[in-house]
DNA sequence: CATTTCACTATCCTTTAGGTAACTGCTATA
DNA sequence: TATAGCAGTTACCTAAAGGATAGTGAAATG
């Protein structure tokens, strides 16, 4: 009804953003991220790159982030045989989302904390 | 090292992603955020506006929202005693945040279901 | 021959998000 | 007086995410 914006086009935004959250949110989804495409290749480089993750964890990882189409396994055959991850080009196209969350936290966190320093919070 | 984009900046923008992400996902705080936006002031009202959300998850919720000033609280004095939610100026921040969520989504189910139309996922 | 590395998997356990159902004190309405 | 609405709270339960620890088979290294 309204002509630009209304409460159902709000209604019907809610599923792709669910997916998006899906897709990048969890604890240690992002951090895979970076580390491939810091360089990090291997199952064991990736893991030892990122503190307190776990190989069970990791696995279960890196198969979303693949399906999703954001990382690439890779197969060498060879002795021994070659697993490696690399970032996609595909993945990029998730750097203005993730921009857009950095630029929106750190506003927060003034907004939050600036002014009215009664509060702090735990910065770990 | 690198000039513009280096490892440890994405590392360093973990912190704030990871906050932004904290205060919108979950299953109901953007569903809460768009009633509140839509014009459901009450209590009972909101919580029938959203299907299966409880009075208890409701409650939480609203407290969670009112700390990070999405959504505003306000108690008018009377018989009976009015409580009512509004909207913040503040909330409307979220905007382009929600929007690159939402613009990400609707790529993405395309990128993954587009052509490749092997799988299929739950619309639900 | 023993140990280590690699890429994982298997089992069990804890924590957290969220759901179910009942109930509270208060006021309003029939 | 009985019932219903409001704005929640309480206690209990379930499912999913993630952590801890150990083990797998193959190959490489000492």
């Amino acid at each position: 009804m309204g002509k630009h914006h209304d409460h159902q086009d709000c209604l019907q935004a809610l599923r792709p953003i669910r997916d998006t959250l899906d897709v990048i949110s969890g604890t240690w989804k992002l951090q895979i991220i970076i580390s491939v495409n810091a360089g990090n290749r291997r199952f064991t480089e990736i893991q030892r790159s990122i503190p307190k993750l776990t190989p069970k964890v990791l696995a279960k990882e890196l198969k979303e982030l693949e399906q999703n189409g954001l990382i690439e396994r890779t197969i060498t055959e060879g002795y021994p045989i070659l697993i490696e991850y690399f970032p996609t080009d595909y993945a990029h196209t998730l750097d203005q989302v993730v921009e857009s969350l950095q630029y929106w936290g750190e506003n927060h966190r003034r907004h939050i904390f600036g002014k009215d320093s009664k509060k702090e919070k735990e910065t770990k």
